[in-house]
Formats: C-alpha cells, structure tokens, sequence
DNA sequence: CAAGTTTGGGAGAAAGGAACACAAACCTTG
DNA sequence: CAAGGTTTGTGTTCCTTTCTCCCAAACTTG
C-alpha cells in the first residue's frame, strides 16, 4: 500500500538521481494525484525538496525536480580492509559528505582495537552527527565470511578473527543507538558497483574481488543473493586444480592460491607477502615488457578464466566485474580471460557474458555499506518520520 | 492490489493443499472478511469450493476447507528426456489428472519427430481437453540448455538439437493457442521437488540431476533461479580436473566428464554407453559386496563432493537434492561426499548444509513443468476468470 | 501573441481492506 | 445435558488510498 508506493518513489531517487514528477509517474505507473500526495509527504517531512531548476526545451509545462536532501538522513559506512580502513559520511542520494581512509599494517588485530580505530575516524568526519537524529544507518564492510543477520564474522583470515560479533562491538564503541550492519567485502562491492559503478542497469551480476582472498558477490535479478546465511560468494574456494597448493582453509587446489594476491607475486618470483607494493612492482615491469611479469600475470589470467568459466556456466551472469587488485591487473589479463571462457565455458551463457573491471576501485565496498545501511529506508521512508520512531529502534536493538 | 492477494491465496492453496479461511487468514496476513470476500471470488467462478468437511478436535467454530477445484484449471506437462518421453494432465492443487510415460531409443531424434510423439501422447490422456477452456498452460521439460523466454533449446547433446524452437513445434503440433513454456530438466526438477518433494518449506536449495550429463537447478529465496538468459545451472560443465578427460562441449575435466554416468560405467570396467541398464548392474553388484562395483561408486562419490564443495561455498545452499541417477547410488555415495564436503568446503557454508536424495524421481522435471505452466495463473488469478479472456491470450501469442 | 502541449492542483468517486458487532458451531466443564 | 468459553463466518460501516476529471499554469512553436 502506501508505505511501498513511497519506498519506490524514495528508492528510486536514491538509485537514479532527482527526477521530476512526471518522470516518477511512468517510473511507478501511479497517477499525477497519487505522485503529488507522496511527494508532498515526502517535502512536509523534509526529505525531498522540489527545485524550480528544471530541464527546458520541452513543450508543455515543466515539471520540477524532486531530489533528496543528502542532510536529512545519512548514514554511517565502514570499511575493514586487508590494508586499510575508511569510514565515511554518506547522504541519502548516494552524496558522500565526508570520507577519511587511512593505511593499516597487515596482520592480526583485535576485533576491539579494529571498532576502536574506526570510531576514532568516525569522530574524524565533518557532518557526521553521529548521536544527531540524521543517521539513520551504520553499516561496514569487512575482508571476512559474514553471518548478515547479526553481523558475526564468522571467519576473516587476514585479520585473524574467528566468529568475531564485529557488529555488536562496533555498535558499543560508537556509542550509537543506531542499528549496525555488517556485511562482506565483495557482497558490498557488487552493491556498489550495481547502484554506482560499472553494473549499473544490469540485473545478473557477478563481482570477484581479488585482494589477498578472492572474494565473490552476487546480484541476482536486480536483488544482492546472499545465500541461505549470508555466505555466498565464497567463490576463492572453488576447487580448480587438484594438483594445486594446499589453502588456508586446509583445502586443496582452490582457486583463490592459483589467482590470488601472493600466486600473483610467487610466479614473478617474488615472496607471497610482498603485499600491494609488489603488485606495483609487477604492473610497472609488465609495462616495460617484462617476460617475467607478463608470465606472471598470463598465468593468473588462465587460472582466471578457467575458475570464471564454471562460474558462468553455473551462475549464467549478464557481466563479470572484476574488482580490488583484479581490476588493476585487468588490461593484462583480459585477453587471457576471454580466450579461456571460449575454451572452457558452455557457448550460450559465454555469449551473453562480458567481463569488466571495476569502477570504483577501492572504495566499491564502503560505498556498498552505505547502501545497505540506507536499505531500511529505502524500503520503507514512513517509518522514519512522522511519529519519530528512534526509541522504537532502540528498543529493539 | 487486489489480484495480488487473490494470486497468494490461490498460490497457498495450489503449494499447500487445501486450508481453511483461518487458515489463509494467518498466511496472508489479511482479514477475514477481506478473505471472505476473495475466497467468495474464487468459489463463484468455480476456482475454488468449501468444504464442510472439517478437523474437528478443536474448541470454536468450526472453518470449513477451501479446496481448489483441479478440474477447473488444468495444465499439459511434458517431459523430454533421454531415456523417455512422458505426458501428463495435471489439475490446479498439484493433483495429477492423468499421465503417460514411454520409453525412447537413446540417440539422436528430430525435434518434430518428438513434438509429434508427445502430441501422441496427450492425445491418448483421459481428461486432457486440449482444446477445452480448462487447459490454461503447456510446458515442456527437456535435457539440454533452454532459453526461457521463447522455449529455445539452444543446446541437447543428448538429442542432437542446436537452437531447436521447440516451444514453437511443441505448440504447431498440439494445435492449441495456450503457451507453450519450455524448461531445462534440473530447472524444472529442483521446481517439482520444492513444491512437492524434499525441498518442500526449503528457500535455498541446490539440485543436481545425474543423467548421461550433469545439471543443476537453484532455489534462491525461495524462488527458482534461471539466469539472466535462463541458462543457469549448468554445473556440469565446471571444470575440476585440469587433468581429467575431454567432455562433449569441447572443454577438458568438466565435472560431468567425471561423475555422470559414462564416468560411473567406465570407471567399473563396463562400456560407457551401457545405459542405464548398466547402472543397474553397479548398484546390485556392489550390493552383493563387490569390489569393482563398489570402488567406482567411491570415485563417482569422491568426484560428487568435490564439486559440490565448490557449489556449497559459491551457493551457500541450505539443502542440496542429489536427483536423476544420483538419487539410486546415493546409499552408496553418501559417506564419500560428506567427508570431501568436510575436507574442501569452508567450515560456515559446510555446516548449514544437507545432502539428501530426491523424492520425486524421474518424475520431477515433468512434475515441474506442470508447476511452471501454472505460474502465470498463480501470479494472477483474475486474468482467468470473469471476462474469459481466452481470446486475448490468443491474440497476444 | 495565439494555439498546442504537458504538468500541477483540487474536488469527488471508487475500490478494497480494516474494524466492529453479532451469530453460529464447536469444545469443555460441571 | 446445560452453560460458558472459544473460534470463526457474516454483514455493516468506516477509512485509507488511489483514480478520474476538470481547470489552471507554464512552457514551446508558429
């Protein structure tokens, strides 16, 4: 009923910018009357405002934008990555306010010293409010296998935790009443890249994060899959090679050491944990024309292709966003990938498919969190005005 | 609206069987008069009755059960598999009206040859009415990788079709102007065993069908997944063995080279075309304790979890129905995929996840073609009655 | 400047579900 | 077996929400 009708107009906003009425009117197949009535509530609550700027050159008489206003609600978006961590001040709209990121060394932390950083940056950003009644949303993003519901990591090697309540912790050390949201790295990434980056518009997508783990996220008709507990995507698992290395997860020959970060560095003769430094290291020899280099990176571009090919065949996925270190690498590999998914995947699904890297580079899954953290929102706006309802969110917490 | 909630009335009486108006009322989250007024609906246009049979036992008011009337709304459903053609009327409610199944020479047959067999076959069913008004959909199950939108079969080794329009032929041969829809066997298999079968109440389910080829049907949310282009699911084509033979698509070490059952009948020293016959042979040697029999179950078995733990960790299943042939050697095949799902899945995906056999048989795909000619009345019941709009349905095809 | 086109504004109508009161049918208890 | 309790069907009324219709406003085009 109403409460839908007015999570597609704001949704729809938040997703394609400011529209005008009329554009809102063949976008929800409402009626004029019925559009007015939602965007006057939408207005009296301070939400949205109409602005006379209007696009002319149209006969008839124009129709005024109604756009968001980013201050009204904003949320609150996290970043745990291998080497860094970000937080940033998002507006309703997708407008960053305000974002800091700052270098993190690799290796073990505390769950508690992690939530203690990334509140101090928090407190960092301008227009953060974080006790102000204009957040309506904490979310962050970490390296990690995540349970959605209550924010347990359940697994996050390259920070050493192990079901580690990363989203209790960080609740408590910001201090927030505001409900926190925890997701992974690669679900937010494709999240991102499907409302901002290189997906937009396509409905069947998967995103592979290369850092040093290989992460996966799915969009599956239009809506982020998650799987039955939140652990899809853990496609760095996939057994592709047998005769391959054993993993960190005790396996054998998952795809993850034949593409990842330090397989990546190992074929170029380097050590495992030379870290993003020997990437560039990498990239800036196979610019010269290194044999080396170009080994290296031809080598982990068939291993690509040949875990991608499964992956299409299974998933059958409109676009292949290839992000963190892959989208670096990607001009490198890109012809390697495209030969193998000729040679390995079935004919239908690999026509349909094109591979791409990434557009928002690192910064996909903190802007993925911002977006799930606007979800509730989104879905329904009538909730938060009117009888405001923080104590209620509160109490449920 | 209100076709919205006629359609999830009718949705809950067509999954769940019959339910009383109490019933419906705490499904649907409605009202009793707003029930009583759309069941009202449905029992006028002769969709729906009640029923004084009642369950008695409990204090109040008896509700009488509201039943669907399968005569009133019945589909076609077909199946093309290897081994068999089947047909089979089947009533709104899930109640199979009628059905036939024939056997079919293996081997390569023309996609008229088939359509005109099935018309056959429809035409010697009891209650079928092909041209009757009760008849609101046809659909297809067929071995190979489909097309959704307009019954494409654009690939069936096993038949020997390219790009074969059989929903076309299929809807020629039948004379009849309701759809045809067509369908990948899995597709339509994990569909019957969701509804009908042991998915039932299950939202994330994976399904594997073993039958000369591997494929794999997805349950997503509880709905069923195709695919961008509905060519979702090809699991047999994921390459885990580098070192493994070369499969029919032109690829090398699909899983399907391994696990199917050629895999199965070479690996215990029998032809690879000894068909299912050959199978069967297997399964009562290794009844009798033999080691051949038995050590090439093992390696199928070593083969199935392989790929499966690469499937649990991109898929994040909470069910997995192994169907096909894979459902007859489960009791022998059972033990080996646990213990490699517990050496190569990671530990959180690994722990939600079942293994279970299918429920159905050989009927399932046929099963859930039915289920998929039902879908547009399901959605919509209201375009099906009133103003009988055969006519338009007609026009529009 | 006039005609045409598109959109906003407002009143009234229609549709559909919610709320409520009451009756019916069953169970339990004495 | 009678009375009270419980649950559900029935019917009426009310309310919410959208749709319809007409007019005014604002822009373009000729």
């Amino acid at each position: 009923m109403r409460r839908a009708n007015l999570g597609a107009i704001v949704r729809g906003l938040h997703e394609h910018g400011p529209l005008s009425r009329s554009d809102l009117v063949v976008q929800t197949g409402l009626t004029r009357s019925a559009i007015r009535g939602l965007v006057g509530q939408l207005t009296d609550n301070g939400l949205a405002s109409e602005d006379r700027e209007v696009r002319l050159g149209t006969p008839g008489r124009p129709s005024p934008l109604v756009r968001l206003n980013p201050e009204a609600a904003t949320v609150l978006a996290f970043d745990v990555s291998v080497d860094s961590l970000a937080a940033a001040v998002v507006g309703i709209g997708g407008e960053v306010l305000d974002g800091r990121r700052i270098d993190r060394p690799r290796g073990h932390s505390s769950v508690d010293d992690i939530a203690a950083d990334l509140a101090g940056l928090a407190a960092s950003l301008r227009d953060h409010g974080a006790h102000g009644p204009a957040v309506i949303g904490i979310a962050a993003a970490v390296a990690g296998v995540v349970r959605r519901h209550d924010g347990l990591v359940a697994m996050a090697p390259n920070l050493g935790w192990t079901d580690a309540p990363l989203g209790m912790i960080l609740s408590r050390a910001l201090g927030s009443a505001v409900p926190v949201s925890v997701g992974n790295e690669a679900d937010l990434g494709v999240l991102a890249e499907h409302r901002r980056g290189a997906a937009v518009g396509v409905d069947d997508v998967l995103y592979v994060s290369g850092e040093v783990g290989v992460g996966g996220g799915l969009i599956v008709g239009g809506i982020p899959w998650n799987g039955a507990a939140g652990y899809a995507g853990e496609i760095g698992h996939i057994p592709v090679n047998p005769a391959g290395s054993p993993c960190r997860g005790g396996s054998t020959g998952c795809w993850e050491t034949e593409v990842g970060e330090g397989a990546l560095l190992a074929r170029s003769g380097r050590p495992r944990d030379a870290g993003r430094a020997g990437v560039d290291e990498i990239l800036r020899d196979a610019g010269a024309g290194s044999r080396t280099a170009l080994g290296a990176l031809d080598d982990v571009g068939r291993w690509l292709g040949v875990g991608l090919a499964g992956l299409v065949n299974v998933l059958n996925p409109q676009l292949v966003v290839l992000g963190g270190q892959f989208s670096r690498i990607f001009p490198f590999v890109n012809d390697t990938i495209e030969a193998e998914l000729d040679r390995l995947a079935l004919p239908a699904p690999r026509a349909l498919v094109r591979i791409v890297p990434a557009l928002l580079g690192v910064d996909a899954p903190l802007l993925g969190a911002a977006e799930l953290a606007f979800e509730p929102i989104l879905s329904d706006p009538a909730g938060w005005f009117g009888p405001r309802l923080g104590s209620m969110h509160l109490a449920s917490a």
